[in-house]
RNA sequence: UGGGCCAUAGCCAAGCGGUAAGGCACAGGACUUUGACUCCUGCAUUCGAUGGUUCGAAUCCAUCUGGCCCAGCCA
């Protein structure tokens, strides 16, 4: 009776903030860079920012980190917005750019400078390393570290104005270069770069640095938490300076989480960018990726995904989702909502010698038994069918309930069959199998004297329309789901399968995106990329869960 | 070797001093025009380890062990 779902920690945290009347209102952000495509674990981040606003009322920004022009493009830009729309997450009328407060910035670096916090140096990459010290030693102070404010201004100035060379000058907060947290060994906050950059064109030459830039971007939107990952702990103390020190009245708030990852699934955007780069796949949206564009294609739906992210729950432990949970999701989404139609993708024909020849009949079947508001569909039956390779067996195993010779199985919405013989083609493959019906045992409702104890369907081989259908296997490494260090990646061979099967007539009508499910064969999206009016390219979206293996 | 974080079942995860929620996975059974679905049932005498405090500890204290992150003018 427990419907009461716990809190999780950052909720319990903020409930904590709200009764210390700390906001006035809860906002949260995401703020992904657009430096790649989204992937599930990015999903994360944005279904738990937007719930969280949700469920305190508050709101939720779509922030597009765009601080260093050197790794981001459009395309990326475009498949952000375009996945976080998808996600169907409100945030608002519209889309931010951390670049659009370059100028609030630039004024809350003179703000610093001002307060004697901040200061330009000119040591070299390789310089700033060497005072910085390590673990085990502490930093020494930059010999510019005491220049005038007066004299940091106007080289800061002559920095925005293009004075100087990429990597010549830097601007550094001044705080303490003995810190055993080394973010705060006077961490640069401004550096130059002659660069174009996607929103704000040749405007600047120096950009801030994301430990400057995040916080200031988070106090300008009136963000009251930002959450973001663990990896950023080492960061908060120097977040929480520059908040304070830019004198924010009611300064957010950063809370880490841990990453989401998948058993075996190559997540994270600098190895998926490599499967791409090296053309081992074929783009961001490749369906054996875990991208968000990839799961669209490969026919997950946002509400599976959203509850498998709830579901996944969220710790500062690391952790690793079971990949069967995602599965589970789509299933429990799609087990309602889809067709249950006929397929055969692995095709062997059967022939049925006391069907006359010249007979066709029209059969009738709900779409989906337990959801009979989905209607019924109509399909032909006549004396050849394909059937599935694997419902008929030559030899069949203990327990074997479908067909083979002498066996008796039920064609689904038909009649009852009985396997008489087979023919195979050289290799000994089955090609087609001869069978007897009963005409008394019409699957319309009507009482039939006997049981069978399987069950398999068909398509009408005069009838059927053929079509590719898509089946993968994960992209994964079994040992770690990452690339090896010399970047090659033990990715399965069998990664794709293809099959040329057949699809009964009705289908031939399917669009982009619609979702089926093929009985046994599971869950399939009709791909929006590969299906042409005269080929249907069918995408498996997850198996069906099966007690019984071959 | 410095700093930060983490540790509850095969995988996630509640629990916040009163005697181990829930989900996935798994196993068994019932039902079935999909070996699916659905429905029952089972699944941590124990919370990384060891000590201590307490009438009582997964929860508090101490020590230890294991894992992750940090030395970009990336985010």
């Amino acid at each position: 009776m427990e419907n009461n779902i716990s809190k999780n920690f950052i909720e319990q945290e903020i409930e904590k903030d709200l009764q210390e009347k700390k906001y006035d209102e809860i906002v949260t952000r995401f703020p992904p860079e657009p430096n790649g495509y989204l992937h599930i674990g990015h999903a994360k981040s944005i279904i738990y920012n937007y719930s969280i606003a949700k469920k305190y009322g508050g709101h939720f920004n779509l922030r597009l980190d765009d601080t260093n022009p050197l790794k981001e493009k459009n395309e990326y830009v475009n498949s952000i917005i375009e996945d976080v729309n998808w996600l169907g997450v409100d945030y608002g009328k519209k889309v931010l750019y951390a670049s659009n407060y370059f100028d609030k910035m630039f004024d809350y670096a003179i703000l610093l400078i001002n307060k004697g916090l901040a200061y330009v140096c000119d040591l070299s990459i390789d310089e700033v390393k060497k005072y910085r010290g390590d673990y085990n030693n502490v930093g020494t102070d930059s010999p510019y570290r005491n220049r005038t404010i007066e004299e940091n201004l106007k080289l800061f100035y002559e920095m925005k104005d293009g004075k100087y060379k990429d990597g010549e000058k830097t601007l550094r907060a001044k705080i303490d270069m003995k810190s055993p947290n080394l973010n705060m060994r006077d961490p640069v906050i401004y550096r130059i770069a002659h660069l174009k950059h996607h929103n704000t064109g040749d405007k600047w030459c120096i950009y801030p640095m994301y430990d400057f830039a995040h916080p200031l971007e988070d106090a300008i939107e009136g963000i009251s938490h930002s959450l973001c990952t663990l990896e950023f702990e080492d960061h908060r103390p120097f977040y929480e300076w520059v908040v304070n020190n830019c004198e924010f009245k009611k300064p957010p708030r950063q809370i880490e989480f841990a990453k989401l990852y998948l058993t075996n699934v190559i997540t994270g955007k600098r190895y998926i960018k490599q499967l791409v780069d090296k053309g081992i796949v074929d783009g961001w949206d490749d369906p054996r990726l875990v991208t968000i564009a990839a799961l669209r294609r490969r026919g997950y739906t946002k509400e599976a995904i959203k509850n498998f992210i709830e579901l996944s729950g969220i710790s500062k432990a690391n952790s690793s989702s079971d990949y069967e949970l995602l599965e589970y999701c789509i299933r429990e989404d799609l087990k309602l909502k889809t067709k249950r139609m006929m397929a055969i993708l692995d095709p062997i024909k059967l022939v049925i010698e006391n069907y006359p020849k010249d007979k066709t009949e029209v059969l009738e079947l709900p779409y989906n038994v337990e959801n009979l508001e989905l209607g019924t569909h109509k399909f032909t039956f006549s004396n050849e069918l394909y059937i599935e390779r694997d419902d008929f067996s030559i030899d069949p195993p203990n327990k074997y309930y479908r067909l083979f010779i002498g066996n008796e199985v039920r064609l689904m919405g038909a009649y009852y069959v009985k396997a008489t013989r087979y023919e195979t083609d050289n290799n000994g493959n089955v090609t087609t199998v001869y069978a007897t019906y009963d005409e008394n045992t019409k699957q319309d409702g009507r009482q039939v004297d006997r049981k069978v104890k399987g069950t398999i369907h068909f398509v009408d081989a005069k009838t059927a329309h053929q079509a590719k259908f898509k089946i993968f296997n994960n992209l994964v490494d079994e040992e770690k789901g990452k690339l090896n260090e010399d970047g090659t990646v033990n990715y399965n061979k069998n990664s794709l399968v293809i099959k040329n099967g057949f699809i009964e007539k009705e289908l031939s009508l399917s669009k982009a995106n619609d979702k089926f499910q093929f009985m046994r064969n599971g869950y399939f999206n009709v791909d929006y990329k590969e299906s042409t009016n005269d080929l249907l390219v069918f995408n498996r979206i997850v198996d069906l869960k099966s007690s019984f293996k071959l």
